[in-house]
DNA sequence: GTGGTCTAGACCACA
DNA sequence: GTGGTCTAGACCACC
């Protein structure tokens, strides 16, 4: 898995990793028991402080997608699938609210947002 | 025109401001030249101070919306109609993009999304 | 001669008109003793109020450009020629100050910005 | 690189704020990447309200000047050399044609008008 | 430590 | 009456 980091973007830095680990785990491309790189490796990588990395690493665990074996490291943390499929529903659920509200705001109609989907998909 | 704010949302009222009145000029509902209420009578009506109002208006100044006229008060910006267009299709096309990206990141494919694009609209 | 304004501008409407009439009598378009419209005229054909008018007269007399005769309406002044050339050197002067100011901190050298004058000045 | 205000000048301070650091960029005195010091500084060391900082330095980041990252900083943006060079261009056009356009109004010809640059720019 | 947002309240210029 | 600018000071999120 690559992580990357864009330090000009408005979204803050321990929030972008958490979005790509988040996604990844359940987009099932990371199974359970994927052991993650270290906090230092990470930070050296991506050119950011340990201290963000760690606050992301922290954020995924409180929300169940990591586990800390204290000397072993983080792994990712088994899920069951009803569980996974629930957060995948709930995270494009409002994604998809915000862009409906938007569209509509906007005059948009239903026809044209979808045909808009379709061809950005390809 | 009916403004509203929620002070829970985590986007900053100023924010929440600009979006709805560029909205509503981008969608034609705010013609060219139509005055907007006062500052002090929306900052009065909805509760927040006159500068989270006046960073709205300023934004939206700037960014071509709103001719502010000192004295006699702020009025929608003429806008040409491609102009306009364009916008509308940027903020879309963006909107989209973010979307579509996290649906293939979650492995959601096109078929799925666009069933449940169909769902919300309604 | 023909006043025109801009309620888009931000330099403020009276400023506007005391430029013009100004610049016009010390240019010599309007000799001494020429009539000026009735503010009640120059109000009703430029669409501003009358007080606007009135405060850029009132500017105008201050600085010596107007005289009122009450009942007779307002006329340009006379004025010494010295004292004339005094004013439009020191009006062209703060203005090519301002303009040198700025081309340097921009790096830009004198022959450039002296091409650039020729070049407009057309 | 030194900031500056006159208290006295009739143009805001957020404005002299940015013209000072937006010609700095321009001219390559500041390059892409130099931190900017912390508002709070500026603030003390000006005598003037955070918040007129701010207002320069917002300007400044939608005008593309300035990259902020929360929590570390701010700093000059990378700017094409293109695009520096069109935003020389058009600031210099803009005051030049406002000279011009004064001159002639006051009747003050070409040749006169270069020659009078020419004594400043020394 | 950094910047981001918001408040309350003041004073000024313009119409 | 309108908007424009500035102040002092608070609280938050990020690094």
């Amino acid at each position: 898995m690559r992580l990357s980091v864009n330090p000009n973007d408005k979204t803050p830095i321990y929030r972008q990793l958490y979005e790509q680990i988040a996604s990844e785990v359940l987009s099932g491309g990371l199974p359970a028991g994927t052991p993650l790189p270290p906090i230092r490796t990470v930070s050296r990588e991506l050119g950011v402080s340990m201290i963000t990395v760690r606050s992301a690493w922290d954020m995924l665990e409180r929300d169940g997608y990591l586990l800390t074996r204290t000397g072993s490291g983080c792994f990712v943390a088994p899920i069951s699938e009803t569980h996974r499929q629930t957060k995948v529903d709930e995270r494009l659920s409002s994604a998809v609210d915000a862009l409906v509200t938007d569209a509509k705001a906007l005059g948009v109609d239903k026809d044209a947002l979808i045909a808009l989907i379709g061809e950005k998909y390809r």
